[in-house]
DNA sequence: ATGTATAATGTAAACGCTTTCAGAAAGCGT
DNA sequence: ACGCTTTCTGAAAGCGTTTACATTATACAT
């Protein structure tokens, strides 16, 4: 060994090769054909030398980071292992690298960890950045992609979502066409979710095609947490309101409310008619298996890269991608066989 | 607007509050006292701009990159989800960022996604990494910081993990002392995994504390994936291979057994005693409810990165930090009231 | 006043690449 | 043989910070 045991820089390769730090470059990157031999002793060297290019100086240099960043305001649940699953995948494929924050339990530290100083461009999970944030960064033509929610008014940003009206419509439909519900429940996200809003939009207007009255104390709070919605199923319980269905606003939710029914002797389906949405795992396997709605949420976040990066590279996109969700019936509505 | 409509960097802030870009640098890093006028001028200044220090310079310059790398060999599952949540809340509480890279599917890219090039450590989950970049890594003193994996020979890397043998012992003791099982399946996980490894050990131990004959047909595959499990099961009832209980390895596994087992009929706990590992979320909600080891999964995450941690500041770090697992009854061995 | 230690700031040299520009070499038509 | 392209390669100027070192201002003892 020599007396330097620093990592190799790209000079020791070009003196190893004999050749310009430049041509080194060029067949790191292949911006520039070399000739054939050429390129062969440079590989040579940064083989033996067991060169790797420092990230940040090319990122200087070059301008570009070669990283998304994914924001989320939450790890855990059922859901964000899918739409990570998505977006790892395709950002890799596409020769990204990605960057992950989690905005859980309110930072207050003012660095913002991502954003036009470490990443090329942002996939955004429902409001997990703040609006000004979100403003800043667009006015700065900073690529963005939202995911699961509309940009704030006047800002034009591409949004992947999933037609969760739609699938929300159909799942009350059901519960009032084939099983003759009509006291049903609908548990809301956390505040300001846009998920939850459309689905309860959804669940409106199935009432207001089949002619049902709306019951405002139906509709209660849900959280899309397990705890929050066996909470507020035992308090509907106490305060006696009547209910025979329940429209659990997520999947994660549904289980809260079978906790709590089973609790108190309610029988699932035959007393109460429950149901999720997004068709995570656990759905199938739970008893009894949940009626649902699929959400394609790997491939939301396959999508969202794609547009991200085609952002990136200066092409055009369309302003939303909405993906289509699929009724998906177990047992917990009345259907089919349960034990 | 001037001119310029480059994003500003820190010689415009130096002009705009008159000063050198050192004490610009200064005040952002609080490195070297700077009077407090003088601070708050500059401070000032980066407020108006919206100044924002490129991350790449920074690291160029000051050879840290703030930035911890995950490796994992798949995302996905109901374990995942656990442990990264654990490592994403612990690396930005100590002021690291995080970057992730799975290497499922085996890219075959030869580029390496993590490294000393772009991170000042990494974390590595179960063989997501080859052995030779291990010690590639390992051999330039590049900090590591193993999970689920002891370091190949001769190579001294702290590790965290869980007690899987103990756990794996108690659990199947348990089928054998209270629920007389004597034809006890254990399923493994995929080839080389360690966890699956002193998983079956554990196994291997409570069968011969009870003297009961090791049956080398009663060992099948799992791959820890739910359809592995269920071909597996499947393939043993086929074959006339009988069995009294199934330890499944993890829980993801105890899935596909389910099914497998209420295909042909067979009741659970009663034909068959069905155990898993990890006590991931849906294990309480499966029915019958499955017993399995609780492993401390957020926090083998976070004490990873504790250690890590540790470890780039130079401090000395314990080799090895084995975590407890606990019994988790619940009714899928036989115990409790179960319909 | 003067000198000396100390605190605050500035100067300029890295950091390790990419990329522009220009020059050398090679090919080709005439 | 000559100029004109066309390839390929090298020199050198950044990229935007941090930080070692130098410098200036300030305080205090003498």
């Amino acid at each position: 060994m020599t007396l330097k045991s620093q990592p190799p820089t790209i000079s020791d390769v070009a003196r190893k090769a004999g050749v310009s730090i430049a041509t080194v470059s060029r067949v790191l990157n292949g911006t520039t054909v070399v000739i054939p031999e050429t390129a062969e002793r440079v590989r040579l060297a940064i083989e033996e030398l067991k060169f790797v290019p420092r990230t940040a100086a090319r990122t200087l240099a070059s301008r570009r980071t070669n990283t998304i960043g994914l924001i989320l305001s939450e790890i855990g649940g059922a859901f964000f292992p899918l739409l990570l699953k998505g977006v790892e995948a395709e950002t890799r494929a596409l020769g990204y690298e990605l960057l992950i924050h989690s905005t859980q339990g309110a930072h207050p530290s003012h660095r913002k960890p991502l954003g036009e100083h470490n990443t090329d461009g942002l996939l955004v999970f429902t409001s997990s950045l703040a609006v000004e944030e979100l403003e800043r960064l667009h006015k700065i033509n900073f690529p963005l992609v939202l995911m699961h929610q509309t940009p704030p008014e006047g800002l034009n940003i591409p949004v992947v979502t999933i037609e969760n009206k739609d699938g929300a419509e159909m799942l009350v439909s059901h519960l009032i066409e084939q099983h003759n519900r009509r006291r049903i429940v609908y548990m809301r996200g956390p505040d300001g979710h846009e998920d939850s809003q459309w689905r309860e939009r959804g669940y409106l207007e199935a009432l207001q095609k089949h002619n049902i009255p709306f019951a405002p104390e139906l509709v209660v709070r849900g959280g899309f947490e397990e705890e929050i919605a066996f909470a507020s199923i035992q308090k509907m319980i106490q305060d006696g309101i009547e209910f025979d269905a329940v429209f659990a606003g997520d999947d994660d939710t549904a289980i809260g409310v079978y906790r709590a029914l089973k609790l108190s002797k309610r029988l699932i389906p035959d007393d109460v008619a429950v149901t999720g949405f997004d068709d995570v795992q656990f759905s199938r396997y739970i008893s009894p298996a949940l009626t649902t709605i699929r959400a394609p949420i790997e491939e939301v976040g396959r999508e969202s890269v794609r547009q991200l990066i085609r952002l990136l590279n200066g092409e055009q996109v369309q302003g939303l991608v909405l993906m289509r969700t699929e009724l998906v019936i177990r047992e917990s509505c009345g259907c089919g066989n349960h034990p």
